[in-house]
DNA sequence: CAGTGGTCTAGACCACTGG
DNA sequence: CAGTGGTCTAGACCACTGC
């Protein structure tokens, strides 16, 4: 076979990989090399649900004939999805989606490191909901989840405490109909990251977020809920979550107490 | 050839690519791909000043008889540095070695971003500097540049401003023996990002960096060097810079104002 | 047009996991 | 031991750059 050009068209109707015959090929509007497709119909299965979190996918020879490439483009594709953080390759075992509830990854989104040692050291977080109720997005919250002003959404105000110190007051706002049944029981029943439990409870898995950060001071009713004086500068981490195909899926506002930890930065 | 547990034993003694003849592949303790010995050559070439910021390394089919491995297995050398951005792949030209000097990657370490815009907008940016002096290094400043307490340091402090209003306090600390010749007015009179300069002057290519963030109130020092009140919260952003090997190169200290600006990042 | 990086294949073999 | 991902090769061809 003489590789890209043949395959290309073969790649437009897969008989397993392309159900509803979507015009994934045909839409390119330059030149798409063959990996970039098969990493496309890979997305396509995560986000349908057809590979679950923590779950592994099929061997990278049955990934090959599925989608009638050879083993070395699948490769390709699973190793860029791999390096987005959305696959887990072990060698030996297979590939696995990749999931929020890992010990591993548990705190992959949670920056804030204590000044000596890392966050597991210090045990693990108690976790207080505060409020959890169902209101209207403001205009703010529903450009950000792009969605209506006014459109129902869930708002979540929690306070995380580190070996007893409340360190962090997070505010969430999530869109009403995909975390439909979300309440605070279930929240405060629930051992372990609320990302994972988004995951299980609601099928929506959070990928990759943006954040922003400021230094504040705190109001009043902020001081009381984390037990901090007037004038304790904190970290105001404002952070929209996406899932797959970057579709928002979640706002969050968190204010940390950065006395004792600091907000660590890798710049590659 | 069968691959390699012969070609193994080859890159332990190539020609032009380990003139001393270090042993390399010889003290790996488990296994390491060809790859990635290849990895540790090409770094060495880019550490030894071989190959210089902005100057294209040989092509791969070059690379791949220097040594005597398939291009296959430079290309997957090279992918690897690129991901970390130490070199730079342009599809018919060559790969090039990274380099702050460029103007799409001016800012590469530089988090703060307007609300609106980015930094380009606001023009560029206007830098003064307030000091420049040799001094000993802390104990702190030594530990971070794994130098002894009381060494040689030049120590910088600067104000960088957008649209005319100071946003940034800086301050620095560079081990005085690489930076040998430094002054104030050669900082003055150069026009481009500080790590461009030590490129071209100075040969330290700042390859990664950590940073630690806070939140703080400024002192009235810093006040007045800011041209801001003493109740307004600052981020402290305290960096490690490293060259090739993980060296640390530099520790420098950012105040930054935030009621126009946000530090932006992106977790993956 | 020649030279560069980029894609794709086919096949061999290695390293690791678990039954 | 079979099955998985990981490495390596050799060769073909494609896309892009600049002369």
């Amino acid at each position: 076979m003489s590789a890209s050009s043949t395959a290309l068209t073969e790649i437009a109707t897969p008989s397993a990989a392309d159900p509803q015959g979507a015009a994934t090929a045909l839409q390119t509007p330059a030149f798409s090399p063959l990996y970039q497709q098969i990493k496309v119909l890979i997305l396509q299965s995560l986000q349908n649900g057809e590979w679950k979190p923590s779950a592994a996918i099929p061997s990278e020879i049955e990934l090959a004939t599925r989608y009638r490439v050879s083993q070395g483009t699948v490769r390709k594709a699973v190793d860029e999805l791999a390096a987005e953080n959305l696959l887990v390759r072990r060698q030996g075992k297979g590939t696995f989606v990749a999931t929020h509830a890992e010990r591993q990854v548990q705190y992959r989104f949670l920056n804030l490191v204590p000044d000596s040692g890392d966050l597991r050291s210090e045990g693990p977080a108690q976790r207080r909901i505060v409020d959890c109720k169902r209101t209207r997005a403001s205009a703010e919250v529903a450009r950000a989840l792009a969605i209506r002003a006014g459109d129902a959404v869930l708002q979540v105000r929690r306070v995380l405490s580190f070996a007893s110190v409340p360190t962090i007051l997070e505010d969430l706002w999530l869109p009403a109909t995909p975390f439909k049944g979300l309440t605070a029981e279930r929240l405060t029943g629930y051992d372990g990251p609320m990302y994972a439990l988004f995951e299980t409870e609601f099928g929506v898995r959070m990928v990759r977020a943006e954040e922003k950060i400021r230094a504040v001071l705190p109001d009043p009713e902020q001081c009381a809920l984390l037990q901090t004086p007037s004038n304790t500068p904190l970290l105001s981490v404002e952070r929209i979550a996406y899932t797959y195909n970057d579709a928002p899926m979640e706002v969050r506002r968190g204010l940390y107490l950065t006395d004792r930890h600091y907000y660590r930065n890798a710049l590659n």
